[in-house]
Formats: C-alpha cells, sequence, structure tokens
DNA sequence: CTGCCACTATGGTCAGACCACATGGCCCGG
DNA sequence: CCGGGCCATGTGGTCTGACCATAGTGGCAG
C-alpha cells in the first residue's frame, strides 16, 4: 500500500497532533509550541502550519490568543458543542439541513436523555443548578435573548443528567444551529409575555418529573414542550 | 448596533459566505470567486482568505481543487458527515468523548431511524440499494475493512429511510469517528469469519423487520446488534 | 515599596513570489 | 480536414520575510 495521498504540508501536522492527543503526550489544557517552533520542528513555513491550527481550531480542539503568559498561545481545549453547532449552522444556512430535522432530532435526543435520567447516577447539585437557571429565567424584566439563553442552559442542564457526553454536546450544538434563527422569530412575536409564562410552567414541570425519578413523563413533557414552542413561533 | 466583535479579518469573509448561503445567492455546486479575487474584493490579504476558506473546508461547506476548469477552484459542496466525523474523533482522541458515549448515542439514533421508518414514505428503491450492499458483503474474500465499510453504508442506508438528513448524518458522523478504532479491534480479533456469518444473519434479519413494516421490531433487532458487536469486538 | 514602561514572545496580517496541477485551446503534422 | 501533443492560463498550495497588536514580565526610577 504505498499511497500516500496526504502529501499536504499542514495534514503532517495535524496528523501529529492527533496522535500525541490519542497517545496523551499532549492533553487538555496544555500549551502546543509556538508556530513558529512547529514550523521548523516539521520543516514547513509558518503558514501551513497556521492551516493546521485554524482546522484544529474550527474543530473545537484548540484555542488561540495573542499576548504572552500562560493564557496566551495555543491551549488545547475542547469545545464540540460550538465547533459543531457553528459547522450544522452552515449546513442549515445552505438549505442542506432542514430546521424541521433538526428540532425532530433535538426531540429525540432530549426524549432519550430525560427517560435515561431515571436510572442514571446524577448528583443532587446538577438539579440544583438547573433550578437556579428557573430562578433566573423568573425575571420579569429578562430580554428575550437573555431568557431563551437560559432555557438553552437548562435544557444542556438537563440532558447531561443521563451522563452521555455524546448526546448532551450534540444536543447543545443543535441548540447553537438554530439560536439566531429562534431569536429571531422570538423578536418578532406578538403574545412573547404569554408564551414566556408558559415556558416556565412547563420547565417546572419537567424539573418535578426529573426529580421523581419518573423517566417516561419527563419525555413527554420535554416532547410536548418543544413542540409547543416550535409550533408557537416557528 | 455599534457591536463590532468580529474584528479579525478573515471572519469578515465567513459571514458574507454565510449570508450569501443564507440568501440563496450561492448555493450548492456553485464555485467560489477565486482567493486573489475574493481577497480583492473584501481588501484583505489573500491569506486571511484563506483562513477563511479553510474554515469551511473543515465544516465540509466547501470542497478546493488546484488546476483549472469546472472541477478546479473552490466549490460548495456539502459535506457535513465527514467534518463532523474528523471533529468526533479528535475530540475521542482527547478523551473528551468516550468511546462508551459514542456507541450509546449511535444505538439511540439507529433505534429511533428504524422504528420511525416503519411509518415513514420511503422509496421501495431504497430499500433494494441497502439489500444489495448486504448482497456485496456475502462476499467470502472481502477483506475486513471494506466490509466494515460496507457495513457502514448500509446502517445509514437504512437510518436514512426515516427521512431526517440531520439524523443521518450525526450517525454517520458518529460512525466515522470511531472507525479507525473498531477497524483496529477488528484486525487483532480472532474467530472474525464467525462473527461476520452472525453480522450477515442479524443484517437480513433487521432487514426483513423493516420491509414488513415492523418499527419496533427493528429496533429491537438493531440495538441487540450494535450491542453485541461492540461486546465481541471492543 | 510602588508604579510606570520598555522588552519579549505570542498569534494575526500583509505582501509578493514561486510551485504543482488540470484544463482548454492552439499549432503542427498527418 | 482531423488528431495528437504541447503550452498558456488560472487555480489552489506553499514559502519567505516582514510588520502589527496584544499581554504578561521584569527592571528601573521615584
Amino acid at each position: 500500500m504505498p499511497e500516500r495521498p496526504s502529501e499536504r504540508a499542514h495534514d503532517a501536522v495535524l496528523q501529529h497532533i492527533e496522535d500525541s492527543l490519542r497517545s496523551g503526550e499532549i492533553k487538555l489544557g496544555d500549551r502546543l509550541p509556538g508556530e513558529r517552533a512547529l514550523a521548523e520542528q516539521f520543516g514547513i513555513s509558518r503558514a501551513s502550519v497556521r492551516d493546521a491550527i485554524r482546522a484544529l481550531e474550527v474543530m473545537g480542539v484548540v484555542r488561540s490568543a495573542t499576548g504572552s503568559g500562560p493564557n496566551a498561545g495555543t491551549i488545547v481545549v475542547s469545545d464540540p458543542s460550538s465547533a459543531l453547532g457553528s459547522a450544522l449552522r452552515l449546513h442549515v444556512a445552505s438549505q442542506r439541513l432542514p430546521v424541521k430535522d433538526i428540532v425532530e432530532a433535538r426531540v429525540m435526543m432530549e426524549t432519550w436523555s430525560l427517560a435515561h435520567a431515571a436510572d442514571a447516577n446524577w448528583e443532587p447539585v446538577q438539579l440544583e443548578e438547573a433550578r437556579k437557571l428557573l430562578d433566573a429565567m423568573d425575571d420579569p424584566a429578562l430580554p428575550s435573548p437573555a431568557f431563551t439563553a437560559l432555557d438553552a442552559q437548562f435544557h444542556v442542564a438537563l440532558s447531561a443528567l443521563a451522563g452521555n457526553a455524546v448526546v448532551s454536546t450534540m444536543m447543545d450544538s443543535l441548540r447553537e444551529a438554530i439560536r439566531e434563527y429562534v431569536d429571531e422569530a422570538v423578536r418578532t412575536r406578538a403574545q412573547w409575555d404569554d408564551i414566556v409564562a408558559e415556558l416556565r410552567r412547563q420547565h417546572r414541570e419537567i424539573l418535578e418529573a426529573v426529580e421523581r425519578r419518573d423517566g417516561d413523563g419527563a419525555a413527554h413533557l420535554v416532547r410536548d414542550h418543544i413542540e409547543w414552542f416550535y409550533a408557537k413561533t416557528l
């Protein structure tokens, strides 16, 4: 198999980073060598190194910052949610992925999460944080974008109870992908106050179902909750 | 709204492309202007344009090719699966996303797909293509990587029956994220021939359940199928 | 001891050049 | 008139070297 399809200069860096990540040689929070150092190390130009870094940044694997000190440079983070969210958002924009399917997928994941949360081992503090989010959402003076942001955090917090990082990450991504879409729809919506009141009620109801370990009940409630909201706004 | 959070030079291009995508000004299959043209158009350097193009490429929104002619240049494609798959693979490598959760998420999506496929309107030709994949997998001389590749296609074809682009895309991504992982496990596995024989049997069984519109049956079969396979190999 | 400021290392951007590649048309020979 | 080979052209890919903006750091002066 003498195939060498990846002669691209920056692929070498990409491959090396991935291998180092897999072997544990570099891990979350570590700083990568500077771009100039990597360029010399691999015998390629700094521009090509930047290509690789850019790719990693888009995928949410690293974060770059200028300046000096411990917070500067290229640091290994792990933020799959926003990375996947951005990608999905663009594919929604290009009409490759219908919004309807996004919502449907979200219902699938969220019902699954709550159904499984009933049998999972989560810390009571997790539920408490979700409740604090609901308390914050009770503020009548809250502008709608702030409300929807808290709403997103609440749903992510709930889905995290199932203990599956992939599912909650993807849920977060889906939400992020259509966030602007939803905010725009909400902004032009009359009767927003009435909708918010109903959302608050439904949220409390869902939280109580989770609290009493009623997985099926919580799943049904959240399905109705999401579908009601999207029917009302979109 | 005097906010200018995006001072980055390449963000302007990114934003413009996204807007053009959303407005339908550019659509799938279109060619973007050349990098030099874009640089002049936005008053930035070609390097910054390349940063934006690279980001789009990583997200699976465009594809770049050298040379001239209709197949060269930067073309709008829409390949979310491989893009999300690559990103997920790296996050698995960095141990941010456990393989166990990937498999669990895959079970969730695939059971959902088959359960919904029973009520969905799919073309009989879709089932026929899935069957052809199974026929190809009957070849006893098939090397294991080719078998698992066909297996992946079969599962994607099945999940496509539910008619949800987001779910089948994510399923494909999950599969891609742990493909090398699975292939490696399979390669070092004794009794591979026996496993393949059982996989073939289960595949036919699943296909038949879908064919007779038995959604619950198909869902249960595919759950057992996936969990059996991963218990056997990983 | 304190506050200011130059120094330094980082990523971000720019400019201009050359390379590898694929096409399409031109030219020349048949 | 036709066919094949060759080169002009335009594409992305890479390289070089420079300068800018930023943010810690450490020394220096008060």
